[in-house]
DNA sequence: AATAACTTTCAATTATTTTTGAAAGTTTAA
DNA sequence: TTAAACTTTCAAAAATAATTGAAAGTTATT
């Protein structure tokens, strides 16, 4: 495979990939061509590489950076914007956890305790959807907790012989 | 909150958090009835309850059973068919983790490992392709083998600990 | 084997999301 | 301060995804 190809065959599928996620095509595909760019890449170039509407790069563009996973870089003597993906994937699945628990998690979290704090009438059915909550309720928390400590644990000895076990 | 408030609110909100993680709303909304459902449930409720159609109900049905996370219950002397959810928490994320694993990890692998083996002509561009598609393909395997381990270690003393340990 | 009870399928419709492109906005340079 | 170079915004259009509902398909009952 030549190296076009192959570039194109990557950002498509990180693409298609994208939209499985509930993350729009575009974006996933703006942000895989910036993973593989060595330079930093002008709004331009992501226009014609994926042959999209300025509109449609700057929102989409816009919307990484609220990520904080795609910033933008100036190159000297150049007037317009450049745009570098963060690279470290570490770091980079770092930022999307943390990202994703405070948007989506947190919230969710939030209405499970509301609602599994529903008057308990003794009816059965409300018996049992007071506990499934707050069985979801735990089982999410911990999971979100989990996922911050083992972002944190990547930084020293203990965590990383884990991380080695469990791989 | 009432119990009926409370149900439907859980249900309205788990169904707005599966679009953002790419599951249709329907879907998510009739898996959320009935986790928190102690029977199991017929079409017949379930389109009344979400005010969905017949066709709608039975494609999302037949969805969650693809995902093997709800299945098919008879209740003896009734004709007609009703549902139940996979209720057990660990037993569900194992579910859905295998699932996404075989429908969309293991082939976005087969792409990184295609286009990582790209003809490497001496273009920089193509070196720093090359190598960063490699980082990902070795992180996102790691990451996939990593999930598998966890559900298994669940079953095991060492397991628990680190689970322990972790979160 | 006919009918009743129920479920599935799928073409057409409806709803939602994404994209466009041109006008408005901003920043730099002369 | 003006103009050129560039970016953002947002209403309208296009593309995509979800939903409906009635016909076709199944399965159990008489």
């Amino acid at each position: 495979m030549q190296f076009e190809e192959a570039k194109n065959k990557f950002v498509q599928t990180w693409g298609a990939l994208g939209s499985q996620w509930g993350i729009n095509k575009t974006m996933a595909q703006i942000h895989a061509l910036l993973m593989v760019s060595k330079e930093p890449v002008s709004m331009e170039d992501i226009m014609q590489e994926l042959q999209i509407s300025r509109g449609n790069a700057s929102m989409n563009l816009r919307g990484l950076m609220d990520w904080g996973i795609v910033y933008k870089a100036n190159k000297p003597g150049e007037r317009r914007e450049f745009f570098v993906a963060e690279k470290d994937l570490d770091e980079l699945a770092t930022k999307i956890a943390k990202e994703r628990s405070k948007r989506e998690i947190k919230p969710a979290l939030k209405v499970l305790k509301e609602v599994s704090a529903v008057d308990a009438d003794n009816s059965e059915e409300a018996q049992h959807f007071i506990a499934q909550t707050k069985k979801l309720y735990d089982f999410v928390s911990s999971a979100d907790e989990m996922i911050d400590k083992v972002t944190e644990y990547k930084d020293n000895w203990l965590g990383k012989l884990m991380m080695k076990i469990l791989r």
